[in-house]
RNA sequence: GGGCAGAUACCCAAGUGGCCAACGGGGGAAGACUGUAAAUCUUCUGGCUUUGCCUUCACAGGUUCGAAUCCUGUUCUGCCCA
């Protein structure tokens, strides 16, 4: 076996391969780079976490010398793909669908090389090839092709037709446009395998067969099982929502705290998963896990590897000065400077300086206006639970009003709600009071 | 088109004239114990100027001293018949 299928077997990457003996001869030592490609719905103008392993085995491809395509589904993405989803979608409009490509892009670039003499990675839109194909040539060459009783018979769509709101026509095709993605690019690019999670097992098949059909060539697929948390709940979700490659949408604070906050039970797997640490050195990880999980030696390797990858050197470093300080415990001592980068990671206020002493500065509107409370009756009731921090010492009256005594460094007051939520609330002179407050 | 059942807080789900801001479970939040983990235990989970007040039980009216609960109409959902 190449050493390419036996790292990721290794790391418990793959769930299943259709073809398997092909792939193998395709990537036994000394056979030339082969082309692979994975999709993604441009559902969004950022991807999350959920993204990252497809991404990941393009990444590893591409660093064993394949040529990666990234497939983003312009076209697709108008139709929804019905699979592990239990009702039909919204369909997106073809300006929002371009925007989260640009989007996406810029984030595909940061994990593939696109710049590479000998072997380049790809961003392809499927809306460039099923645009212009008229309904009569895809009912002909295509649509021939596919048996309905067969995808009659897909889990995905049985049980979208057993259920009472059924399921469209519309996502009954979807597997078809995909099928012809990846005959698209065979014949275009040469693409041999498809790779994808788990879900995508019946789209992958289906685009298997038709190039069989089309073309008397055995293409190949891989899925990698989907990451789960250990309750069954997706992961990289939280209940703000995903975790998403885009620092504007998640910061690199948040990127990085969510991966040390994993759970002890999936850390040893994510580190197979998610970074590119030999698996010697994983092992020494698990090891060191097992001597003295209080340590979370695991984790912070883990949340420094990948924050890295995704946000740089730069940015990560940050990142972990900043939960140093924050999960070191007292203030006491702190500089300005640290401080500064400590701001610069946990959400930020700005409340006029003049309010100090005033109601206004009251902690529970603060702690409202700094969004750590929903409202004042949950901030009063989070205050009184004693879970409610100023500058890292509790609070316990809820009628306190913040003055110039609770200031750090003349005009900041750092906020936390229970362990990790912290809010940064800055009086600033030359402000004009906002309305209210 | 006809008949029946239902609509309660983030979700599920009790309540069928006053004791109801509404049982219970899930989810969420905080605390304790820990290790920024898991498990466990405790408290909270409509809003507020919080020993009290205000607004909620699909919507609009009505009966009543008093309604989530009774009546009328409307909307929506599910099931059955055509």
């Amino acid at each position: 076996m190449s050493s390419l299928l036996q790292d990721l077997q290794a790391r418990g990457l793959i769930a299943d391969m259709a073809n398997r003996e092909e792939l193998e001869r395709l990537l036994a030592p000394g056979a030339p780079p082969l082309t692979v490609y994975v999709g993604f719905d441009p559902t969004a103008d950022s991807l999350h976490l959920g993204h990252l392993i497809g991404l990941l085995i393009l990444r590893r491809f591409q660093l064993a010398g394949h040529r990666p395509i990234a497939l983003a589904g312009g076209a697709t993405g108008m139709i929804g793909d019905p699979s592990g989803k239990s009702a039909e979608r919204n369909l997106l409009s073809v300006e929002a669908l371009e925007a989260n490509i640009a989007g996406i892009q810029a984030q595909l670039s940061r994990l593939l090389d696109f710049e590479s003499t000998t072997n380049p990675a790809l961003l392809v839109n499927n809306a460039d090839w099923m645009r212009p194909i008229s309904i009569l040539d895809f009912l002909r060459d295509i649509g021939k092709h596919f048996s309905v009783n067969a995808m009659m018979a897909k889990d995905s769509v049985r049980s979208r037709m057993e259920a009472a709101s059924g399921i469209s026509f519309t996502e009954f095709s979807y597997s078809l446009l995909q099928a012809y993605d990846f005959l698209h690019l065979n014949e275009t690019h040469g693409c041999v395998l498809q790779a994808g999670g788990a879900d995508q097992w019946g789209n992958i098949t289906a685009g298997i067969d038709l190039i069989r059909r089309k073309t008397e060539q055995v293409a190949c697929g891989l899925t990698t099982p989907l990451l789960t948390k250990t309750d069954g709940t997706k992961f990289g979700k939280t209940e703000g929502g995903a975790i998403w490659l885009s620092p504007e949408r998640t910061s690199v604070y948040r990127f990085y705290q969510f991966l040390i906050q994993v759970e002890d039970a999936q850390v040893i797997q994510l580190l197979r998963y998610f970074t590119f640490l030999p698996l010697e050195e994983i092992a020494a990880l698990e090891a060191q896990h097992a001597a003295g999980p209080e340590r979370r030696e695991a984790h912070k390797q883990l949340a420094l590897e990948l924050t890295t990858l995704i946000h740089g050197e730069a940015a990560t470093a940050d990142a972990v000065r900043a939960s140093e300080i924050l999960f070191g415990g007292s203030l006491e001592g702190i500089t300005e400077k640290q401080f500064h980068e400590v701001g610069a990671e946990v959400p930020n206020v700005t409340l006029s300086r003049t309010l100090l002493g005033q109601p206004g500065a009251g902690l529970l509107e603060v702690l409202v206006a700094a969004g750590l409370s929903p409202s004042k009756g949950q901030a009063r009731k989070d205050v009184e639970a004693g879970g409610v921090n100023i500058n890292n010492v509790r609070a316990t009256d809820a009628k306190l009003v913040l003055s110039p005594e609770h200031l750090l460094f003349g005009e900041f007051v750092l906020l936390r709600k229970g362990k990790r939520n912290y809010a940064l609330v800055r009086f600033e002179t030359e402000l004009t009071p906002t309305e209210g407050w």
